[in-house]
DNA sequence: GAGTATTCCGAGTAATTGCTTGGATTACAA
DNA sequence: TTGTAATCCAAGCAATTACTCGGAATACTC
């Protein structure tokens, strides 16, 4: 729909520093703040960037957010990635739990800025990478059912594989975002693994 | 923290209307629009009554929509507690399956304004009416646990009410607001119910 | 070192928009 | 009928804010 692309990329170091300051400087002012509050006098402004240098690289304010939000999307997708590789080596919905835990880690690590992202901020959910992030959450739920032996199946897999990942990558936004200490997030992100592994397999991954 | 409540109740029928026009045009401006595009001067218009007459019973923007999000979100409580009736002598994952099912409907019934008011502004999920709805979720999962005999016992009961209620609410907006007919929307409904039985009892609900 | 491209600057503009205000109308009560 | 309260009206204010523009400063190239 709306191109959120750059209006120009920068070519010397010096505005490359400028670039990445003014996105970051938005992630800054989203964590204390809310999106209402962002104006792009403040962004330049924390940016140690005047305003007009701000507009020759984003042609608008929503342009920055959404480069932010790819960034932030970007790297849970890849944190995630990351994890899959010791997941594989443990039972199935232990392997989804840790999945799933460093995705919340990475969020709460950042708390408010995904928070704001994800939402305040309507258009951000329609952004490729956070289509992608839900992607990611299929094929790590896809994981559970071929290496469990005896799947009981569903009448709509497809149906159920998007039904699961929805229900999933909203959980983890719940549990990252809700006001709590680690311990009691850890054993609510292990208890959705379980879920998660009840939902695909139909039954209690402790059960006989 | 912010008080939605009217600045002045009407007294007189003249009044009562222009207060119910005024929330009802929002509404209609919501569904067409998006939020960022509504103003107090286009609410007031399409209510047939000036912008002074909406502040006389709103002291601002956000009262007004807060009462509508509250309206509807109590007509979502209430279709679903009518639901609860006939959902009572139906075997548990179809009663559950046919809650869902009216939810679901009377939320497609005004699409955008729902999606309006749950996916673009932020504060609507803080109002209570909301608050209200997720916690009829949880009532209305538990009527699963009750109501099935061997219930496989998960180790946070707590948690995973929690858990299984933020994930169906999730749902069924994802399944409202998704773009399909009403066939796809109808099995998505019942395999989500189904799934939901799979988490909380521990078993397929066809399954020996 | 001259010439060109890039980057930076920040005062100012244009447009939007939530909301006030002072007074006109209408309903109700005695 | 008369006084009072409720309701309605809309021009316009005040404040915000995304964005432009003309030109200065800095970096690259040959």
């Amino acid at each position: 729909m709306i191109d959120f692309t750059p209006k120009k990329l920068p070519k010397q170091a010096r505005s490359r520093a400028s670039f990445d300051a003014i996105i970051e400087a938005s992630a800054q002012l989203l964590s204390g703040g809310t999106y209402e509050a962002l104006t792009t006098n403040h962004i330049a402004q924390r940016a140690g960037v005047s305003i007009g240098t701000l507009y020759e690289f984003f042609s608008n304010k929503e342009t920055i957010i959404a480069i932010l939000a790819e960034r932030r999307m970007q790297a849970l997708v890849t944190v995630m990635q990351n994890a899959l590789i010791p997941a594989s080596s443990m039972r199935p919905w232990e392997g989804v739990a840790h999945i799933l835990e460093s995705a919340v880690a990475t969020m709460v690590a950042e708390r408010d800025v995904y928070h704001a992202l994800l939402r305040q901020i309507p258009f951000v959910r329609q952004l490729p990478a956070v289509r992608a992030s839900r992607a990611a959450m299929t094929d790590f739920t896809q994981m559970i059912r071929v290496r469990s032996a005896d799947v009981l199946n569903l009448p709509a897999p497809e149906m159920d594989a998007w039904l699961i990942s929805q229900m999933l990558s909203n959980a983890i936004l719940e549990i990252a975002f809700r006001n709590t200490d680690a311990a009691t997030r850890a054993v609510l992100t292990r208890e959705l693994a379980r879920l998660t592994y009840r939902m695909a397999v139909g039954r209690d991954p402790e059960a006989g």
